[in-house]
DNA sequence: ACAAGTGGAGAGTAACACTATCCAATGTCG
DNA sequence: CGACATTGGATAGTGTTACTCTCCACTTGT
């Protein structure tokens, strides 16, 4: 396959498929001449690849690179896989953050989380952007969400591909951050529907009685 | 307080707040004279919120305008509330969009959702996107994902303010929207905690034994 | 022979989120 | 009263990102 059918193929400008060999996103095709490269379905595979987690995921070019670094060279345990998968997904390890309420969260759902993992960064940032951007949350109700976050992590973890380990990388890295989309999506499309059960008809001002009272009642099943 | 006080307190520049100004974020202070207004803490709270949306969420100075405009402008019902919340933050609705999957989903699911709900072209993309990326989930996994999506949902509902509509559209919008970090380190969080319960260490290839061949064997529990 | 395509390199572009500069009109301090 | 910093307001400039375009010498297919 030679470019313009690569690029054809993959439905992106042949300048993009050259800016991305540039930007090391794409290993380089079989060169047969000085003039012409020959490119396979891996190629057009990883092109998929980075449209989707650029158009899909909303990453940069460079977060992609070390994405497809890391899947052109994998770690050594499994335990590593999803670590690097973090590390390529997270962001920067900060110094002087305030992670007392992420550490107060975390002891106590007893996880077995390293002290500086890159996650817990994350969580220790997006909680405090609650606090910065006026929104308080009830320590029940991250217990909630934590919860609901574990029971799609082990959904996660047990769907791994056990086969060969760049599989299992493949889908720890790119399977993470492409359902963090999907979860989002789902957890409004849910909102919609408990909202939908609860007050269907219930005014926002005038004879609206408590909605409180009765909020959650529906959803035992 | 006057323009110089108001930056330092948000901790920008003045040129910065006269941007979001200028871009409609932020209402103009009461004028005292040609040359002089003053803000008050309203205008830093919803600096604040900027701040959170912006450098938190990640949204586009556009979308955070569409927020602020909806929060000073709420709607009618309760329902309507995170209906609006989700067509701020949710992507266009897409005409030729293949949903079928999402569709699908939806339906095994039973969630009572619109016919054109903005999320659900979402999740129609999301679900593409994964295919793109070359990864394949399944349908029991989809799920899985959903119940925990609900889980979530049922708390946000059930956490939002009643006292007044207000307070209750900001904790639909700037809630759903910083709390979708936080669900998605905690998912990040929990899968190392999972995966460190369940191959903590295990090698993916090299001198141990072969990984390759009994790769799979661990997972049932 | 010759139009079309190739790899490669560099410059150009459009969108975005600021950021800097300028201005006339104050406020404010000595 | 006058020097001087600050204000609201407008306009232009900056740095980054993700492409996109142009050019080139050189094959390749017909």
């Amino acid at each position: 396959m030679r470019m313009s059918e690569l690029s054809r193929s993959a439905g992106m400008p042949v300048a993009t498929v050259k800016y991305y060999l540039r930007e090391g996103l794409l290993r380089a095709g079989i060169h047969l001449s000085a003039t012409s490269a020959s490119y396979d379905g891996t190629h057009l595979e990883r092109l998929g690849l980075i449209r989707a987690l650029v158009d899909g995921a909303g990453l940069s070019i460079a977060q992609v690179k070390r994405v497809t670094q890391t899947l052109d060279n994998p770690p050594d345990t499994w335990h590593d896989m999803l670590g690097t998968a973090q590390s390529v997904l997270c962001g920067p390890p900060d110094e002087d953050l305030e992670t007392t309420s992420a550490d107060a969260l975390l002891q106590r759902l007893g996880w077995a989380v390293s002290e500086r993992s890159p996650a817990r960064a994350d969580l220790a940032r997006a909680l405090e952007r609650l606090d910065t951007g006026g929104i308080s949350v009830r320590a029940q109700d991250l217990d909630g969400y934590a919860a609901a976050a574990q029971a799609a992590a082990v959904i996660d973890v047990t769907a791994l591909p056990t086969d060969t380990p760049g599989a299992a990388l493949r889908q720890a890295i790119v399977g993470t951050v492409l359902l963090d989309h999907v979860l989002i999506a789902l957890r409004r499309l849910a909102q919609e529907d408990v909202s939908a059960r609860t007050f269907a008809r219930r005014q926002t001002s005038g004879a609206a009685d408590s909605a409180k009272s009765d909020g959650g009642a529906h959803f035992a099943g």
